[in-house]
DNA sequence: TTCTGGCACTCACATGCTCGGAGTGCCAAT
DNA sequence: ATTGGCACTCCGAGCATGTGAGTGCCAGAA
């Protein structure tokens, strides 16, 4: 691949990203110092659509990249562009108040949509390796109960349960009996434990069951790993030929079991970078036309994924570099924590 | 105003509503059953045109509605369809499985989209006359701790305070004091046994007043009562003029003070009714050309807003009453629940 | 070999035009 | 009060035309 091909490349893509219009030999060698003539860059025009890294919308027009070409600019031709002082400082300040894990988590997408002018995604940290702190059991109704499950970061899990007739004392007996038998276990430590506890008890088993069923069930759930979006009305920044296409996205964003595999397959391909998935790479039909730019984030007992989804003819070097700088600092933030 | 104007007005507006283009006299006879002739109507629609109710987009083309033409409409010519079949059962299927409140808020706002076919808005149910139940104290680093506010109502509060070296003893200590002076009491009693309670203690008040300060807080900030939102694709079901003016409303959707505010003063002018706001009518600009359908529902305890929102032109009656079938269905599931 | 200038060629797109048709307003007659 | 008739308006589809940006290719220069 000649150096000067790439230089081509670059340059097509850069000034598509910006216009959003098919970019011709002239207008190339007036806007960039490529120092030769515009007849050598169709040649070299001619060869990088051969190889499928631009297409022609239709004869005698520009060139446009193809999901090739972006690919080839990610890899190997990005200079990541470093933040602005007002983009680091705005990173800084945004998550400077946040209080619990809720606020941090919809703050860090507010900040990611804002800075990148995108649909921002974050995934809530899923806590790994955590003990249970403390289960408590609510009296909502005579015939049900909540459950509470509190873990040593922080998370709070809760279900309703359905019990006819209690009494408070019933509730504190077992709130007491649950406590003793899980507080500072593992989640699978903890289940076990249940069941011995349910084995234990011999009186009324029908009774237990429902209750230790219940946390069962809760301790080795999948801790609920929700995605939060902002950033939506940025899909509108992209014009009418963007827009039209817009249903899919939408509903994609909808889709909380989407976004998680989503962000989690091609965040699994890089692990410990920023991962671009560009077009048609996308697993998913209804994204074709999308890229995605996401990153893991966070201390490795609570990790989790964030990103951003946007057209295809992003701003890469600007996405990707926003996207590392969030990742970083909220991870950051939440080791220290 | 004439009965048969009203007639014309309402022929208009369903025939508006399904075909999306202006309406003509001829066009308009022949689909209903007005026993007279299009210069009749023509004469009819002059006048509803002068007093407000029509206008022409151009001089030689069909009537639409205007925005008080709509409100007329709604006012004194809808009889509200009633749900098929199918609607009831999806209510209550859609309902049956569901586990605890954060469960049953998005249920019901996917049931809507879905129902409505348009954006659906629902707010988790705020709480009022609550009593408090427990008060639990999870220390999540050397230096900070994470309290924990549950209601009689299973409503979940949280909040992370900063407390420079504490020992689990302390906050054992720390939680027996809280919850004897807070537990069984509304809110603001607590509130009050808690500044009583730092009266008393005089031993290091600058620490305890660090947590006293974070729960009585939470107990008197507003419960916090999110909006949670579904069905935005939906907005690209209205055909390409509508797309066009889809930008300021994901804007609005994602401001959930906008959305409380929305909701809130809809409803609060129709208590006890499905509250309707055209177009114009709604105080927010960028949602000139929307309307709401909104309507309260819950008990009285634990009472808040739904609603949907589309284009000035979406099909009321069917809204409606997917609306109030709603809010009915669950009000009476979070009543028995 | 690589680059360049020149040249013929191709389309998309904007402009200007006509024309049909849907729809109106008005009026005189019922 | 309603109706049929009629002249009028104006949108939008269809077509022809011209322009310009951009291309591919080729022969000659470096």
């Amino acid at each position: 691949m000649d150096d000067r091909k790439l230089m081509v490349l670059r340059a097509i893509v850069t000034d598509y990203v910006q216009t959003r219009e098919p970019v011709g030999s002239k207008a190339l060698v007036e806007r960039h110092q490529l120092d030769v003539s515009p007849a050598t860059i169709r040649n070299d025009m001619a060869v990088l659509e051969d190889e499928g890294y631009l297409i022609q919308p239709h004869t005698s027009a520009g060139r446009i990249p193809t999901d090739k070409g972006y690919r080839l600019f990610v890899d190997r031709l990005t200079t990541i562009k470093p933040l602005s002082g007002a983009e680091r400082r705005a990173i800084t300040t945004f998550l400077a108040g946040a209080a619990d894990i809720d606020d941090i988590v919809h703050r860090t997408v507010r900040l990611l949509a804002q800075l990148t002018q995108q649909v921002a995604l974050v995934q809530y940290p899923a806590a790994r390796s955590t003990t249970i702190r403390h289960v408590e059991l609510v009296s909502l109704h005579p015939d049900r109960v909540l459950v509470i499950l509190i873990d040593s970061t922080g998370r709070i899990d809760q279900r309703t349960l359905i019990l006819p007739v209690h009494t408070d004392a019933e509730l504190d007996g077992w709130r007491d009996r649950l406590n003793r038998a899980v507080i500072g276990l593992t989640p699978s430590m903890a289940g076990e434990s249940l069941t011995k506890l349910s084995e234990e008890l011999v009186e009324d088993p029908a009774r237990a069951s429902i209750i230790i069923d219940a946390v069962h069930a809760m301790l080795v759930a999948d801790p609920s790993s929700a995605v939060v979006v902002a950033g939506v009305p940025n899909l509108t920044r992209y014009g009418a030929a963007y827009e039209t296409a817009i249903g899919p996205v939408l509903e994609a964003l909808e889709e909380q079991v989407v976004l998680l595999r989503l962000l989690g397959d091609a965040v699994a391909e890089h692990p410990g970078d920023v991962a671009v998935r560009i077009g048609q790479e996308n697993p998913y039909v209804s994204l074709r036309g999308t890229s995605l730019v996401a990153s893991g984030y966070g201390p490795s007992e609570a990790w989790a994924t964030l990103g951003v989804v946007g057209p295809t003819y992003m701003d890469y070097p600007s996405t990707i570099a926003a996207v590392r700088a969030v990742a970083r600092y909220v991870g950051r933030f939440l080791a220290e924590g």
